[in-house]
DNA sequence: ATCAATTATATTGTGCACAATCTAAATGAG
DNA sequence: CTCATTTAGATTGTGCACAATATAATTGAT
């Protein structure tokens, strides 16, 4: 009957990111609600708003899809959502009939400093802690590089 | 036009949480496909493993979502799924019928083992990087401390 | 004892994730 | 050129997450 402890939940690290993940989640909900998007859809503002930024817009869905690691079963509603929201839009590409364009419209592009003021709300609570914060970035950014090239 | 490095997708720690969590969902596949299970209710066999091996089944479904840190909404469909699978039962507690006790079958306890010769497998790629995870384990349940107490 | 407040779970509705499949456009070897 | 292959997205179906609300059992103050 005795089982050790590798299943146990709390010692499984899957567990502590998932939960980690959500938490954080959460955290950005007044955030969310305050500017009407899911978090999801706040993710694909960031990835278009560096991409403005570099004059890289248009982006193709595959383009923001490699990204943030979603494929189109995924982006293809969650954009159409975000065009309904007109935060965006969704073009074909006149060179390739296959390629979807996503670009910011202004709306979207006004959405940014108003996340920006959020941020530093946000950081306030958690600023004590910058130090570990920054090591724990660096480890995740190892371990997703050991995951993706598997 | 200029806008900081704050708002770049690949300097959010949120981001890299999400990321790294969904793609160790990811590698769980091969298990869970041979298992006929969902990663959720992984999670919450392994709960239920360990609650029954220091005799603490059953257990209400509000223990069960503190752990997981889930609530019914999520719960309560996940679990009547897992019954049909015949891994566990749902019964009405008799002191307090408000409270519904969940216990694993001899189904939902025989998965164990076959998660340990899994496991075996799964940690083999990731051996050689043993410390760096346990050094991350340790930030990320120090994260998810302040973040449950707030 | 009574009823307002609390507690435990269920229900509803929206929006991801993702596997599997489908469609249509582009490519490339012959 | 032509047809098999590849590529980019869309679609379908299942299963979470979670906010909001509903329901029913329990508790507690009076």
């Amino acid at each position: 009957m005795s089982m050790d402890q590798d299943l146990y939940l709390q010692n499984q690290l899957c567990f502590k990111l998932y939960t980690a993940s959500r938490l954080v989640i959460r955290g950005y909900q007044p955030m969310l609600k305050d500017l009407g998007i899911t978090y999801p859809q706040y993710l694909v503002l960031l990835v278009l708003w560096q991409a403005n930024e570099q004059g890289q817009l248009p982006l193709s869905l595959k383009a923001l899809g490699s990204r943030l690691h979603l494929d189109s079963g995924t982006l293809t509603p969650l954009l159409k959502r975000m065009q309904q929201l007109g935060l965006l839009s969704r073009v074909r590409s006149e060179q390739d009939e296959r390629q979807l364009q996503i670009a910011l419209t202004e709306q979207g592009i006004a959405l940014a400093p108003k996340v920006k003021k959020w941020r530093e709300t946000l950081s306030e609570g958690l600023a004590c802690q910058q130090q570990a914060l920054t090591q724990m970035a660096q480890q995740l950014d190892q371990f997703i590089g050991l995951l993706e090239t598997e």
